[in-house]
RNA sequence: GGUCCGUUCGUCUAGGGGUUAGGACGUAUCCCUUUCACGGAUAAAACACGGGUUCGAUUCCCGUACGGACUACCA
């Protein structure tokens, strides 16, 4: 019988939702939307002390922004409530005294002083790897070592303690993971990982087995990072006589540093000036802030579409999917084993395609609002004309107003370098006539109209259009490069136009 | 240091015992054109190294090198 497919992403509200985690979040969705299945968020909390508030607001709104919303989480809780661990905390001593029980686990009092002492003789004892394991926790305070009376007392008088898990002395761990195959893992490498803390939280280990158990999950997809303490995970389920229906795990590739060395991190957004975050976040313990792809101008479907290409492929040459293609096409063994490097370009590249497919009408309203932030106005009509010329060149939305300017405001000075190799007698006396006739014009100018009337001016001074163009661009635009000139003429309209000229013929001198 | 994972153009990757090793981003050149951009075309650019196995290895195996993750009462 096949059961239902349910994955978790699983954040701890710790800061801002890094961009490898928006990664594993729509692995699983995808994941959970091609089986059929469901895909829920639960937040690990059960750090106390790292718990930084708006953190998980800020996931939700991310995931929400992205359109990747869970199926069940704290905001939509499903039936296997709660969604925080924090608030889980009373289910999970029982289970570990189930594992002190069944003598998988005991309790340790060591002190965190006593322990670093342990690790500095270790240390001088030139141990590779200090480590509490089958080996020193021999000669640790702990109910393997201690009188049981003692340990009794202990409990009784309310000394603090952890739970740790007993690990075998000789066994080969291993597990199937989806992308990686067969990995194997000597138990004596392992060491015996606190299960319960002492302030009565259990520890990543066990509440995430518990909680995974306990919500049905059948497939866990997260970091590569987990990979070192997965076979730790397999043996919890074993002792816990879940085996049978353990999840199976898909450790993805880590996303590193664009040059070279290491997980990418928030040093390299600001080294490199790209976003690592999905959105804005503005720490407010430490008052950092970072800038997020939604504010830095990238397009939700672009944004996902490039992430989703940082370790996975289609094995087809398309490259441009919508949610629902990527849904489609997604599958775990497509997804490749080794680390991605952030390339920022391959991004903007993604936005300037979704840019592209937009209608003039969506797109028009970012550059009305963009104008409107300017203290000036355009009309819906005319903001479409602007944009269907400036959207081939634009990475952002942001870019049409900002490239797109000198269509509303006319230049006060001129490219100095365009001005002394093009601004001529030729030049002056076609645009004199341009601005005559112009100025004889009863009806308002379309492109084609400007084209003709310019090509006539030039004509009756037997001097090639062409040859003026770069001129005139810099007389009504201030610049030498730019969009169309004749769509920029129709935009910016008659009376406009003359004024322009006008005004470059008044002030332009010739350079020799 | 130990354990684990990885290694195809600068980057993301396809491929897989015999291929001109394919695509995309980026770069360069050309075409289009009133400029710039878009678009189109072309080019340069990769199987980390050493041993096996094999008629043949980039592909399979083993080492080495390099890179990474983990090595907390953090997740």
């Amino acid at each position: 019988m096949n059961k239902e497919v349910r994955v978790r992403f699983a954040p701890s509200p710790t800061g801002a939702l890094h961009i490898g985690g928006v990664r594993t979040a729509l692995y699983n969705f995808l994941f959970a939307r091609k089986m059929g299945g469901k895909f829920l968020l639960r937040i690990e909390d059960t750090d106390q002390t790292r718990f930084v508030s708006g953190a998980e607001a800020y996931i939700k709104d991310a995931l929400e922004w992205l359109n990747i919303s869970p199926d069940e989480s704290p905001w939509s809780p499903g039936n296997c409530g709660p969604y925080r661990q924090s608030e889980r905390k009373p289910m999970y001593m029982q289970y570990a005294l189930d594992l002190v029980e069944k003598g998988h686990a005991y309790y340790a009092f060591d002190t965190s002083e006593e322990l670093d002492a342990m690790r500095e003789r270790l240390t001088a004892a030139r141990v590779v790897s200090p480590q509490y394991n089958t080996i020193t926790r021999t000669q640790m305070k702990n109910s393997l070592t201690l009188p049981e009376d003692e340990v009794k007392a202990r409990l009784a008088s309310g000394d603090p303690y952890v739970i740790r898990i007993k690990i075998p002395r000789k066994e080969e761990v291993r597990l199937n993971d989806m992308i990686r195959g067969w990995v194997m893992v000597h138990s004596n490498t392992l060491d015996d990982k606190v299960l319960m803390k002492s302030d009565g939280m259990p520890t990543y280990h066990l509440a995430n087995i518990v909680d995974d158990h306990l919500m049905g999950i059948t497939h866990v997809i997260r970091g590569e990072e987990w990979l070192p303490s997965a076979p730790l995970h397999v043996l919890l389920y074993r002792y816990f006589g879940w085996e049978d229906s353990m999840p199976q795990f898909a450790h993805l590739p880590l996303l590193l540093k664009p040059d070279g060395n290491g997980k990418l991190s928030k040093r390299d957004a600001d080294k490199h000036g790209f976003p690592v975050f999905p959105m804005d976040w503005a720490d407010p313990n430490s008052g950092d802030k970072a800038i997020g792809f939604k504010e830095a101008g990238y397009l939700p479907d672009a944004f996902l579409n490039f992430l989703a290409f940082l370790g996975w492929n289609p094995g087809d040459h398309r490259e441009l999917f919508t949610l629902d293609e990527l849904v489609d096409a997604f599958s775990v063994e497509r997804i490749g084993k080794s680390g991605t490097k952030f390339d920022i370009n391959k991004a903007k590249w993604f936005n300037e395609q979704y840019l592209r497919s937009k209608t003039d009408q969506e797109l028009s309203r970012y550059l009305i609002a963009d104008v409107e932030k300017d203290g000036l106005s355009v009309s819906e009509d005319k903001a479409a004309k602007i944009v269907a010329i400036m959207k081939e060149r634009a990475t952002f939305p942001a870019d049409l107003w900002k490239e797109g300017k000198f269509m509303l405001i006319a230049p006060q000075k001129f490219d100095e370098a365009v001005a002394s190799k093009k601004w001529n007698q030729e030049a002056i006396t076609v645009l004199s006539t341009y601005k005559e006739k112009l100025a004889n014009l009863n009806e308002s100018i379309t492109a084609e109209s400007a084209k003709a009337l310019l090509e006539e001016s030039a004509a009756v001074h037997d001097i090639k259009f062409g040859k003026v163009m770069q001129a005139v661009r810099l007389a009504v635009t201030g610049v030498g490069a730019g969009p169309d000139l004749m769509a920029v003429f129709e935009i910016i309209g008659k009376e406009e136009l003359i004024s322009r000229i006008s005004y470059a013929l008044d002030t332009l001198q010739i350079q020799s």
